[in-house]
DNA sequence: ATGAAAGCGCTAACAG
DNA sequence: CTGTTAGCGCTTTCAT
């Protein structure tokens, strides 16, 4: 049998509750006891139970995390910062896929909520604010990373969206890019930050907006080439084209190239994220980068305080993007 | 404060036992204070805590699954069907990437034990072997996901990446490649079956080992590319290329590119896992698939049926790969 | 500085 | 069919 705090206490002549303090490092215990114990919990390779110890009302140290898809590669990136940041405070990590689908989102805030977890990071679109609400309301510290809710009285972490748009659009504008479109992730709100970003570089330069320019696709690569193809099979096409995020980018890439137009030189394509596709990507695509490494800090670093109740009101921090230049934008001739 | 058991009891004029019963579906109970139970929980809102009822000797419903690394496609792939399959048996994963790092797998493992996980999921190469079979010795389920260990006595659910090693080979040779080269991953077990089904196929054919053919690798584009240039400037280069997984493979069609050798009339090459890289990758990336999906499957069933202990023997499950061709391999002429 | 004892919320005999 | 009761392993007063 795994061994309880009885086996140590009894091991080491001590009572229970001497044996709590020492684990904790709680009240006055006498170096001489302490020592005794720990040494006795070595021999025994004793290890505290988190089960009981949460149900005495102390932490699960377990947080969830629910994402769209780990599938996607930003979201996969996302996982991977935050779990670092989480180890360090010996964090478990719930992964939870909803798929944006309402009722697996339904169902891991109940898993999560019977489990006592410590808290939650939100990084997929809410599909059923009163889940949350309701979570909010029973105490359950939240962080929102990369999506915000202004309704919502919670730790959010974000990227300038906005700036981020404005930059991609604004680096291809000083290509001397003049006909520039824009694809635009579906249902999603920091698609429309980016989007926004997108118009107010344009107007800001005095460039024309172009109805026809603006497309609207799922984050999809067939989608997002559906939508190419008809730019590119425009009597005036763009000569540069902005996607919302590096998905979308990829299939401007191959769209490119099924209509045999060279990129950089006669298209130049932005993205977002930064993710593996971009590095990957032949040309390599020019993006904008999230710090999703210090994000995930924020975010963890925050909830830990909330958790602890070291702090009592929340933030919103928003970060600035990177634009990152690789070989798939260059001057408009 | 969040109902419990008594809060229902009371209110439903039941005893606490009789609650539990209900919620447990155990025993005999009359349809009318069943009923009459059911309706007050959902009145109170009442969740049963898994932390108590883990505490009495039921399980915690949480899983580890440990893996190398969430950011890399293939293990997010991984991830996200054995989510979906633990969904289903209303079971929590919880994350850890080790990196192949000894020291964080130790972390890790201490952090599943005192949380009292009722299993363990390994999709990472082991790092140490001691600390795995301590946790065997405490009678923790564990299922080996896509890594093999013949000194264990635990479940295992792997492709065939020898018969994939084979079969991609052999798909070349058909199409009368000659001059096949190969970039196995380093450290890597299951590169090894696959280098293996490399060397027979090969062998069965009559076609001649090239030493200089056979280059080393880590996972990394970048080394891909450092290798795959050797190749590629030698006097009498290869036709063909098989890597031993598709990060690999995006590093020779990239170095391909470079080296001004059209995919596939000039060069073909066909990767491993057939992640979202292959799909993107443009040629398309001739592949093989792992059925992960249907390995996933498995390896829940099979570690929820020894964590309630339907069976007490181990199995080994071996399925079989699928070669995807996409456009990255043709007819050498 | 240390220990006895009362819970935390739930399960599982065992009685009735 | 339903209730009583003794834990599960740990934390936390409150005494000593």
């Amino acid at each position: 049998m795994k061994p309880t705090i009885y086996d140590v206490a009894e091991k080491a002549g001590v009572s229970i509750a001497t044996v709590s303090k020492v684990i904790n490092n709680r009240g006055k215990i006498s170096e001489k006891t302490k020592k005794k114990v720990f040494e006795v919990m070595k021999q025994l390779d004793y290890q505290p139970s988190v089960v009981a110890s949460a149900l005495t009302g102390k932490r699960t140290q377990t947080i969830g995390l629910l994402i769209p898809d780990i599938a996607n590669p930003y979201f996969a990136e996302v996982a991977k910062s935050l779990e670092k940041s989480a180890q360090k405070y010996g964090l478990g990590i719930v992964m939870c896929s909803t798929d944006s689908d309402s009722q697996k989102e339904a169902d891991y805030i109940s898993l999560l909520l019977r489990k006592q977890v410590d808290g939650l990071i939100i990084a997929s679109d809410i599909q059923n604010m009163n889940l949350i609400e309701a979570v909010i309301k029973k105490g359950i510290p939240i962080v929102l990373f990369s999506v915000d809710n202004p309704s919502l009285y919670v730790n959010v972490v974000t990227v300038d969206d906005y700036k981020g748009g404005y930059q991609a659009t604004e680096h291809l504008i000083q290509k001397e890019h003049k006909d520039i479109a824009i694809i635009v992730e579906k249902n999603k709100d920091s698609s429309k930050y980016r989007f926004q970003g997108y118009m107010d570089a344009l107007k800001h330069h005095h460039l024309e907006i172009k109805q026809d320019f603006i497309k609207y696709a799922h984050s999809d690569i067939s989608e997002s080439r559906k939508v190419v193809d008809e730019l590119l099979s425009m009597k005036n096409k763009p000569t540069a084209i902005f996607a919302c995020n590096d998905l979308l980018a990829t299939g401007v890439i191959q769209e490119a190239r099924k209509h045999n137009l060279h990129i950089p030189i006669e298209l130049s394509v932005v993205g977002f994220d930064n993710t593996i596709l971009a590095e990957i990507s032949d040309p390599g695509l020019t993006t904008v980068a999230q710090p999703i490494e210090e994000m995930a800090k924020y975010s963890i670093d925050l909830l830990v305080d909330e958790i602890e109740q070291k702090s009592t009101k929340r933030q919103r921090i928003m970060l600035l993007p990177e634009l990152i230049i690789r070989e798939s934008t260059t001057v408009f001739k």
